[in-house]
DNA sequence: ATCCCGAGGG
DNA sequence: CCCTCTGGAT
């Protein structure tokens, strides 16, 4: 894609969702990092059927630590990789309470070093909770700049590096929000809505699926 | 490269 | 049945 058509590109998706959120359910940045956190391989709505049960019962890493092992795990237990999420949720908790006065750091460097949070995770906080103009490139952004031609890239450092490059300043701070939500519900990972798509006249994608006949 | 790992959709 | 879901640790 060409500068130009990047710009069409987010304008187009802007002016479909004028003020993108995240999809998780959270009440502080805890909230959130824990969200983000139990986010792995899981969807959104399977991780806030899980918040649900899971916040009234722990809000603050302190609750967390102590609600203890098996009543976290029981209470996120319908999301995939929960004794690994548990375990590192646990270890993140001690870490917040013990070095960080419970509260959520404001580092990538700090994020990073917490168990379970790697480099996604670390820039989805940054962005949501802190405002800054990080690009969490997850399996979504992945497949829609790949995909689409705005931003290929065989890792997805490489992609968030280049993301960082082309979208315009103006569009970076919403423009995570927005990649996810055309991936999730038009840029399908198996079956792309390539009919009902309003960037399909801006993307490299050979296959522009066809609208699904009515068989009358 | 492999493991973790349940729910939902096709 | 198979694939996918806002990945991270080993």
């Amino acid at each position: 894609m060409t500068p130009a058509q990047i710009e069409r590109f987010f304008a187009i998706l802007q002016a479909a969702n004028p003020h993108p959120e995240t999809e998780l359910e959270y009440g502080s940045a805890f909230e959130l990092l824990v969200a983000v956190l139990l986010s792995a391989q899981a969807t959104d709505a399977g991780v806030n059927k899980a918040t649900r049960i899971l916040f009234p019962l722990a809000r603050t890493p302190q609750q967390m630590l102590d609600l203890g092992l098996e009543r976290l795990e029981a209470a996120i237990k319908t999301i995939g990789l929960y004794h690994s999420k548990a375990r590192h949720l646990l270890q993140t908790c001690r870490i917040l309470v013990d070095e960080h006065g419970g509260q959520v750091p404001r580092t990538r460097a700090a994020l990073e070093a917490l168990p379970g949070v790697g480099r996604k995770t670390a820039n989805v906080v940054l962005n949501v909770a802190f405002g800054e103009p990080t690009m969490a490139v997850d399996t979504h952004i992945f497949r829609v700049s790949n995909r689409t031609g705005l931003a290929p890239g065989k890792t997805p450092l490489a992609v968030e590096q280049k993301l960082l490059e082309r979208v315009p300043p103006h569009y970076l701070l919403h423009a995570h929000h927005w990649l996810i939500l055309h991936g999730r519900y038009v840029c399908q990972a198996r079956k792309p809505r390539c009919w009902e798509c309003a960037v399909a006249h801006l993307c490299d994608w050979p296959d522009k699926t066809p609208a699904p006949s009515k068989t009358t």
